[in-house]
Parts: structure tokens; sequence; C-alpha cells
RNA sequence: GUCCCCAUCGUCUAGUCAGGUCCAGGACAUCGGCCUUUCACGCCGACAACACCGGUUCAAAUCCGGUUGGGGACGCCA
């Protein structure tokens, strides 16, 4: 069997965003599998609206989310004089003409189709104008495009699309298409097939909104004697009106680098990702990378499309639940080195991290960070909700303050008193920190909870957070006992 | 308008090709409960779907036809 060989092609009109990051991946998890290879190719015969900062972007994107590519990038525009040599075939071989229609002429006829309601196809003026009349036209200077001549034949076009089955048209819908521009630059249609040859590309993955380029492609390959690639048209990612996700109707939440900068673990991502629209047929919803590579396949997608269910103004569903909760399950499972590397950079951007952290703090450094990330949902959390585990100049959540502290003046005393008790503590230890706890609080005759959850708010400003004596442990002494005695400023005191 | 694709809980989906084991399973979310010094995790439980109508069959979520609904395409964009 010869190699597959995969391209993934986006236009560079803007950043990546999940659409395309899910075609990316899905073309690559099938050329990992296959031992073949996957083809970058920055598709720019569009100079109008391509920009290199988005073609950087693209490049990013892929790199964060770990989709790594055997060729290229390759650009399109690189290849104009291939396309261009295409097309003069084609108009040689008598498979394309020039037409010389203006803009404003089909314009004009498109919608004079639409408001009567008729099919909006290229009526083919110019298909059968002799040489003579191509030759008067061109001699008075009129502009051409070069239009490809569907052939004339009754029946289906058909084709054996590896996710949606046989698929057949008839000859007659398909349009003459438009291969060249009148300034005499190749469009995509062409370009991509010529690249696509050239590239020996035998897999085509994309969205199902190319499957009528797909037929007319399919005879471009044909006019051109190239053997066909094998299509499968992926269902598209719909956002929750069910409207076909743009980056330019939804913004950042669908752009792969706003999860980067939310804090998003690559791999969870894609994960989330390859769910959308993908099942192994059976429950299992984690997959390292050898196991999705090996199980993923083309026949399992689904043909329906799928909505990304992203929401707003939620603080903690800021986007799709389920990609959270993903990120949610990697973030604590997996190996606490790998999460430390992650962290690090998290803690650096933040001004936190200090060089021990990687020699001789190493080890509590990543016992601290086992310890929170339980409660994490994503990378950022570590220098938000985490922040006074590795800093002291840490914000007190306003909620936790007035029901755990504010509440009860009495903490003022209370919280330095078993300061100085920790202070003189001889064995600094899980064990004697809690029992001195509780010790006090049947002193005052208080519950216990009440000492507890105050010193979880004024130690670490949250709610929330791991066992209190676990904190304290990892804290440290120093650290602890300054914070107890400090209670007293949240009273607005000095 | 024309053509193409699709149709199971709010969302992602299993089951459809090879009809019975499905008064439809899992996950997320939501709501209860347990655990607990808090929160989370975890565990237990609840809510919740075969779009509709016909046909075939002893039997249909599964096969067939139609209807409806949704999406996509119809560019001198990619």
């Amino acid at each position: 069997m010869t190699e597959t060989r995969l391209r993934f092609p986006p236009s560079p009109t803007g950043y990546l965003h999940i659409g395309g990051a899910r075609t990316a991946l899905y073309n690559w998890l099938y050329a990992r599998q296959t031992g073949g290879k996957l083809i970058l190719r920055i598709e720019d015969t569009d100079t109008g609206r391509s920009s290199l900062e988005s073609i950087q972007g693209i490049i990013e994107g892929l790199e964060w989310l770990g989709i790594d590519f055997d060729e290229g990038p390759y650009f399109q525009t690189d290849f104009e004089a291939e396309h261009i040599a295409a097309a003069q075939k084609l108009l040689n071989q008598g498979a394309a003409y020039k037409c010389f229609c203006t803009k404003e002429e089909l314009d004009a006829k498109r919608e004079a189709a639409l408001a009567a309601k008729k099919p909006l196809g290229y009526d083919r003026t110019c298909r059968n104008l002799s040489a003579d009349e191509v030759a008067e036209k061109e001699a008075a200077g009129l502009p051409s495009v070069i239009r490809f001549k569907v052939p004339e034949r009754t029946g289906t076009l058909g084709y054996d699309d590896r996710i949606l089955g046989r698929i057949d048209t008839n000859y007659s819908e398909i349009d003459d298409f438009v291969i060249v521009r009148s300034n005499g630059k190749p469009l995509y249609l062409l370009c991509n097939v010529v690249d696509d040859i050239r590239d020996r590309i035998t897999h085509i993955i994309r969205g199902q909104d190319h499957m009528t380029n797909t037929l007319k492609q399919i005879l471009l390959y044909e006019a051109l004697r190239a053997p066909l690639p094998v299509f499968a048209h992926m269902p598209l990612t719909l956002d929750t009106k069910k409207a076909k996700i743009s980056k330019r109707s939804h913004g950042e939440i669908v752009a792969v680098q706003f999860y980067r900068d939310c804090g998003f673990l690559p791999w969870a991502f894609n994960n989330f990702l390859a769910l959308l629209g993908w099942s192994a047929g059976n429950d299992q919803e984690f997959y390292s990378k050898e196991e999705l590579i090996r199980e993923f396949s083309l026949e399992r997608i689904n043909k329906s499309s799928a909505i990304f269910n992203f929401q707003k103004n939620d603080p903690k569903f800021f986007t799709d639940p389920k990609a959270i909760f993903i990120n949610e399950h990697y973030l604590r499972t997996m190996d606490i080195g790998e999460l430390g590397k992650m962290v690090k950079k998290e803690l650096e951007s933040a001004g936190l991290w200090k060089d021990a952290y990687d020699t001789d703090q190493k080890e509590w450094y990543l016992s601290t960070l086992d310890l929170i990330r339980d409660r994490f949902h994503t990378l950022k959390d570590f220098t938000s909700l985490g922040r006074a585990y590795f800093a002291d100049d840490f914000e007190i959540d306003p909620k936790p303050l007035a029901k755990n502290v504010l509440k009860y003046e009495e903490l003022q005393q209370w919280l330095p008193q078993l300061a100085d008790r920790y202070e003189k503590l001889a064995e600094f230890s899980l064990e004697e920190t809690e029992r001195v706890a509780r010790e006090l609080a049947e002193e005052l005759a208080i519950k216990p909870g009440v000492i507890i959850n105050a010193m979880r708010t004024v130690v670490t400003g949250q709610l929330a957070g791991p066992s209190m004596f676990d904190i304290i442990i990892t804290i440290g002494r120093e650290k602890i006992v300054r914070r107890l005695r400090d209670v007293g400023k949240l009273f607005g005191q000095e």
C-alpha cells in the first residue's frame, strides 16, 4: 500500500478557530495512524485578505495543540506558475473557455434569479463562443476569466465518501466555474487540486461545506488526468443557535488561542475536539495521544453536525462545560512533573516563579501543586486562586471574608492566640497543628469550624481549599503565624 | 428558489449497516443525598431523548416512503 498523504490547508484570513483545529486534528490523527504524512499548506491566493499575522497565529495554534506536520508550510502563491499552466492546459484541450461576462452582468443575473426564485448558476453565455468571437472580444480589449467547461453528460457524477457514503449528483447541477480571474490570478478550486496532485495527497478530510467543491474538483482531477484521492467530509461545528461557527461572528470564544490563554491543557483540548463529532463506539472519553491515534477512524465520524455548546458570562463555565470538565480531569490526573512545567510558565508570567522550585524546593513545589490542583479548572487558577501558596500579596475573597472572618469580632484575639501556640509548638506537624486548633476551640467553647474556616480564609484568601492542616504544613510555620497575627488588618485596623 | 447533507436526553454521544437482548445505555450540565473543618473530588440517586406520519414485519430507534425541522452550497473567497 502506498503511503497516505494528508494536508491541512488553511487560508490565512484570521486566527485558527476550533472548526479548523478539529479538521487539522482529524487529518493529523489519520496520518499518524496510517504512518503517513501531514502537509501544511497555506492557501494565500486571496492576497487581499491574507495576512502574515494570521499565518503566524495559525502555526502557533497548531504548535500549541501539538499537531505537527511533516512537510511545509508550503505557500500556495509560490506555485502560481503551475496553476496558470494547468489552466492553460485545460484551455488548450477544450476543457475550459474564456468568459467575457462582467462581474456586474453576473451580479445582475444572480439577483434577478434570486428574485424570480430560479436557480442561481451561470447561464453559460460564453461557453460556445467561436474562436473568431473570442479573438474579436480580445482585440477590443475586453477582460475575461477562464471557466471550466463541465462535460456535457447525462446521469450523475459521484464518489464514495468515507464518512457520508455514496454521494451522487446530476451533471446538470454543476456550474461552469471560474478557475482564473480576469487579472490572470488562479482561483481556489484549481489551485487546490493542482497542489493536491503535486503533493500526492491521498486523503482529503475537510468540512461538509466543501461538498459542492468536491464535485467540481473531481472533474478537474479527471481533466488533469490525475488519480482521485479519497474524500471524507466532516460534519460542521455549529454554535448554540445551530449556525456555522465563524471567526467573524463568534470572536475569541472560538479561537484556539483563547483556550491557550485561558489555561487549557493542549491535549485536553484535543481530546475534547476529537469527541466533538467522533466516538469509538464505546463510553471511553479520555484518550492518551497514543490511544486516540490507534482508535480513531474515519468511518466512526458522525454524519450530523455537532454543537459547540459554549456559554458566556459564567465564571466557571466560560465555554463548553464538557471542555472544562475534560480539562479538569487532565489537570488532576496528569503527571505532576509535566504539570509542574506548565505551571512554571504561569508563575513566571505572573512574576511568582522562584528558581528554587526547580532545585532545592522542587519537592515542595510539586507536592504543593498536587495538593491544590484538585479544585482547579485551568492553569490560570494556580496564579489566581492559588496565589497565596506562592506569594504574600494575595487578595482575600470578600465572600468568605464576610462569612468566615468579619462575622466573628473575637477572631482578632483568637487567631493571634493560635499563632502564639503554633510558634511555640515543638513539632509543627499535621497532627499537632490540628490538635492545637481543636484544643483552642474547646477552650473558647466554639466549634472548631469557626477557627478552621477563618484560618483558611486568612491564610489562603479563599472560601474553599484543601484540608486546612495540609495547607498549614505546605505554607509553613513562619507565614502561617504571620498571616494569623495580621487578621486585625482585615477588620480595618492597623 | 435550486441542489446536497443531516435528524436519539439541554449538550456530546452509544445503539442504526447485519430489526427482537432498548418502555433506549454512558458522559457533561442541572437538582437531591452521602462523605467532610470548607470546597472540590469520589460515591449514590433524580430529571431528561428515538422529530412527525404512513408502510414492511410476528416484531422497528433500527428497513422503506413522505412530511417537518436543521445545516451547508449556489463568489472573478478559501
